[in-house]
DNA sequence: AGCACGCCGACT
DNA sequence: GTCGGCGTGCTC
C-alpha cells in the first residue's frame, strides 16, 4: 500500500516526542518471517514479524500480498532481512492466525517432498494438508457401508484373518507394505480394525483411509462406537469448522485413530504407527486438482519417513498393486473364505448385440418376475451421460488406435475419429473393416435413455433415477435410498451411486445395463476399471441376498474382461491385462507424467504444446518416450482448448528429472496466456 | 492464483 | 459518450 509509505514519512514529526525515529532500537535489524502462499508461485515472501514477535514456524499469518490480504504459512524466521530483498519493500505482518503452530517441521518436509514430486508449490502442498484448505472433490468409488461390521467386533477370527493380523502386528514385512487381498465378505475390515486396536494399545496412532463416498455420517458413527473418543473422522458432510475442530483434537493427541478420505493421510497424529488404505484400487485416492497427489503415494512416503506400517486391501487390487505383490515388493495376505454366509449370486451374461432396445428380453423378463415376487431391482449403468464409440452391430468390431490400443473418439467437427493419446486420426470407415457390414458407426447410451425405456416397458413400476444431476440436490441420493429401502420404489436406476442400495434386503435383481461402456473410453485403464466395477457389483450383491441374480448386459459377450469379471476370476484377468500392459508399455510397466496445456486460443495451446514437446524430446532419458502432443479427450473445457503430452519412462527418477528440466526450459519465455498443468502418475486422462 | 491496470468494441 | 471484454504484469 502506498499509504504505508506516506504514513511512515509523516510519522517522525508526529511521534518524535514519544520515541519514533529517535528510538535507539530503531536501527536494529528487525525479525523477519518467510511466508509461503497457496498460489502456484514457487517462491517465499519475506515480511517483518509483528511487534510482539508472535511469528513462529508452522503458524499461519495474514499479510498484505500484492493488492490484497492473504494467509501465508510461516516456514522460517530470520533475524534480519535477507540479502536480495530490498528492505524498503518488506511489509509487516498484519496478524498471526494461530496460537500454536499447525505444522511441525516434519509436515513442512512432507510438503516439500510433495512439491518436488508433484511439481506444485510448497504453499499449495501445505494448503492441501489442512482440513479446510481446499475442497475435497471426490469422484467414482464403490463401497457399501458395513456399519454393523465396523461397530461390533467379530467374536472370533477365521484362520486366515488370524494369520493376516499376526503378520501385520508382528511387523513381519520389515518395512514392506502389506496387502489384504480377499473377496467381499472375507472380513478385511475386521483385520484392519484389530490391527488398529493393536497399534492404539501400543500407544501409537492410526490413519484409516477410505474412498470418498464410503465416508458417510453413519460410517463415522460406527467407528465412533468401536473406538469411542479415541476416533476422529473427517467426512464430506462436515462443515469446515467441524473439520478444523477434529484437526485440532488430533494435533493435541486427543484422538489416536483418524478415519477419512485421501486428505486424511495428512492427519497430524502423534507417533504414527499404521496407515490403512481400504479399497486400495479406488480412483478417489488420487486428487483431481493441484496438488495432484495420490493418497497411497503420500502414505508410502509418510510411512517410510516415520517407520509406520502400511496395510492396503481390496477384492480387486489396482494393476500397480497386483504387480508389486507378484514382485514381492508388497506382502500379500490372502483371505479366501467368505464369512458372512452370503453366497455368490447367479451371474449371467446377456448379449445386447442386435438388440433394438437397451433392455434385453432376458432382463425385462427378470424385472417382471422380480416385481411379481414383490422384490426390487437395481439397474446399474457404469457411466453417466453418453459415451460415443465406433461399433459394428454385426460383428462387434470396434475402432481402436494401433499404437495405443484405446478407442478412437468421434470428432464431429473434423469428421474423423481421433486417438487422444498419440493424435492419430482416421476418417471412420463407412463399412465395418472387419466384416464389411454397413451397420457400423458411432453409438452411445445414457441414463436418461434407459429411464425412458424402462418407464415405457414397465408403466406400473415405481422407478427412480439417481445420477450426478439428481443427487446434487440436497439429500437427493439419501432420500432415494431411504425410499428404496422402505420399499416405496420398485426399481432404482443409476450410476455408481446406487451401489449403496445393493445390500438392501428387498433387492433380488441387479442388472448391469451395459458392462462394456467403460471399455470404450480412451484410457488404457478401461479394462481394469470395468473389471473392478463388475466384480464389486457381483460381490456386494451376493452378500445379502443369496437368492439374488446379477444380469450383465454387454455388446460383447465374448469379451474376456466381461467373462472373467462375471466368473470373479481376478488372477486370470490380471494375467492377461498385465501381459497387455507390458506389450504396450503402459503402467505398471512404465511410469507416466502428463502435461496439459490450455488456452483460450487453440493455436496458442498447440504452439505451446509443440514447444514443450521439443524440450522434452531433447531431455528425455533413453528408456522413455512420448505420446502426443494431441488434443485432450475433452478438448474444450470452459472456453479453454486443451492439448496434452504424455511422458512415459522406465523409471520415475529419470523421467521426473527430465520433466523438471523441460518445464524449466519451457517456462523461460513462455506465452503468458497458456497454462501448463502437470500430472505425475495420472490415472485419468480426459 | 487473484487482482488491478489499461486499451479496444457495442450499448443505456 | 461509457460499460466491459480479457491481455499483461506483479505480488516481500
Amino acid at each position: 500500500m502506498e499509504s504505508n509509505t506516506i504514513f511512515y514519512l509523516a510519522l517522525p514529526i508526529l511521534t518524535a516526542a514519544s520515541g519514533g525515529v529517535l528510538d535507539p532500537t530503531a536501527n536494529k535489524p528487525r525479525r523477519c518471517l518467510s511466508l509461503l502462499f497457496d498460489i502456484p508461485l514457487k517462491q517465499a515472501f519475506v515480511y517483518y514479524d509483528t511487534e510482539d514477535g508472535a511469528g513462529e514456524v508452522g503458524k499461519r499469518a495474514i499479510a498484505d500480498f500484492g493488492r490484497r490480504e492473504a494467509a501465508g504459512f510461516i516456514v522460517a524466521c530470520l533475524d534480519s532481512p535477507p540479502e536480495g530483498v530490498a528492505p524498503d519493500k518488506i511489509k509487516t505482518i498484519r496478524r498471526i492466525v494461530d496460537k500454536e503452530p499447525i505444522f511441525g517441521q516434519e509436515d513442512i518436509a512432507l510438503a516439500e517432498w510433495m512439491a518436488s514430486y508433484y511439481f506444485c508449490s510448497t504453499g499449495e502442498a501445505l494448503a492441501a494438508m489442512l482440513p479446510s484448505g481446499r475442497r475435497a472433490a471426490g469422484f467414482s468409488s464403490f463401497v457399501a457401508d458395513d456399519i454393523d461390521g465396523i461397530a461390533q467386533a467379530a467374536l472370533e477370527l477365521s484362520a486366515g484373518q488370524r494369520a493376516a493380523l499376526d503378520a501385520i502386528i508382528s511387523g513381519a514385512g520389515g518395512g514392506v507394505p502389506f496387502y489384504l487381498y480377499g473377496i467381499t465378505g472375507s472380513g478385511k475390515t475386521e483385520v484392519f480394525l484389530r490391527a488398529a486396536e493393536f497399534m492404539l494399545s501400543a500407544g501409537k496412532s492410526v490413519i484409516y483411509l477410505v474412498p470418498e463416498i464410503a465416508l458417510s455420517r453413519q460410517t463415522a458413527e460406527a467407528i465412533g462406537k468401536r473406538f469411542g473418543d479415541n476416533a476422529a473422522t473427517l467426512h464430506s458432510k462436515m462443515t469446515p469448522s467441524q473439520r478444523l475442530s477434529e484437526w485440532v483434537r488430533i494435533r493435541r493427541g486427543e484422538a489416536q485413530i483418524v478415519v477419512g478420505p485421501r486428505s486424511a493421510v495428512f492427519a497430524p497424529v502423534k507417533n504414527l504407527g499404521l496407515v490403512i488404505i481400504d479399497e486400495e484400487h479406488d480412483g478417489s485416492y488420487k486428487s483431481g486438482s493441484t496438488p495432484r497427489y495420490h493418497g497411497r503415494q503420500v502414505a508410502m512416503r509418510r510411512c517410510a519417513v516415520s517407520g509406520a506400517a502400511l496395510v492396503m486391501g481390496s477384492a480387486t487390487p489396482s494393476a500397480e498393486a497386483w504387480k508389486l505383490m507378484s514382485d514381492g515388493k508388497i506382502k500379500r495376505l490372502e483371505l479366501n473364505e467368505r464369512l458372512s454366509g452370503g453366497s455368490i449370486p447367479e451371474i449371467r451374461i446377456v448379449s445386447l448385440a442386435h438388440s433394438p432396445s437397451c433392455l434385453s428380453w432376458d432382463l425385462k423378463q427378470e424385472i417382471r418376475e422380480t416385481a411379481n415376487m414383490g422384490r426390487q431391482t437395481i439397474l446399474f449403468l457404469n457411466r453417466r451421460g453418453f459415451a460415443y464409440f465406433y461399433y459394428c452391430d454385426k460383428c462387434g468390431f470396434e475402432l481402436t488406435c494401433k499404437r495405443c490400443s484405446v478407442s478412437l473418439t468421434w470428432h464431429k467437427n473434423k469428421g474423423r475419429a481421433v486417438c487422444h493419446y498419440c493424435g492419430y486420426e482416421v476418417v471412420p470407415p463407412r463399412a465395418c473393416p472387419s466384416c464389411g457390414s454397413l451397420e457400423a458407426g458411432f453409438t452411445g447410451v445414457g441414463t436418461e435413455m434407459i429411464e425412458e425405456e424402462t418407464r415405457r416397458a414397465f408403466p406400473g413400476l415405481r422407478i427412480r433415477r439417481v445420477d450426478a444431476d439428481t443427487a446434487a440436490k440436497k439429500g437427493g441420493l439419501e432420500e432415494s435410498l431411504a425410499l428404496f429401502r422402505a420399499g416405496a420404489i420398485d426399481l432404482l436406476l443409476g450410476t455408481q451411486m446406487v451401489a449403496k442400495g445393493l445390500n438392501f434386503p428387498g433387492v433380488r435383481l441387479v442388472g448391469v445395463v451395459l458392462a462394456d461402456t467403460g471399455l470404450h473410453l480412451p484410457d488404457f485403464r478401461a479394462a481394469e476399471r470395468t473389471f473392478s466395477l463388475l466384480v464389486q457389483v457381483a460381490g456386494r450383491a451376493g452378500r445379502y441376498f443369496p437368492d439374488g441374480k446379477v444380469l450383465v448386459q454387454t455388446l460383447r459377450p465374448q469379451d474376456p474382461v466381461i467373462i472373467r469379471a462375471c466368473a470373479l476370476d481376478v488372477d486370470g484377468f490380471f494375467k492377461e491385462e498385465l501381459a497387455q500392459r507390458q506389450i504396450l508399455g503402459f503402467p505398471p510397466y512404465s511410469r507416466l507424467i502428463r502435461f496439459t496445456l490450455r488456452s483460450r486460443k487453440p493455436e496458442k495451446a498447440v504452439a505451446a504444446a509443440h514447444r514443450l514437446f521439443e524440450f522434452c524430446r531433447r531431455l528425455l532419458p533413453k528408456d522413455a518416450d512420448m505420446l502426443g502432443p494431441a488434443e485432450c479427450p475433452i478438448a474444450l473445457i470452459a472456453g479453454n482448448y486443451r492439448m496434452q503430452i504424455l511422458l512415459r519412462g522406465g523409471s520415475m527418477a529419470s523421467l521426473h528429472a527430465a520433466a523438471g528440466a523441460a518445464i524449466s526450459a519451457y517456462e523461460q519465455g513462455k506465452d503468458a496466456n497458456v497454462y501448463l498443468e502437470i500430472d505425475v502418475d495420472p490415472i485419468t486422462m480426459l
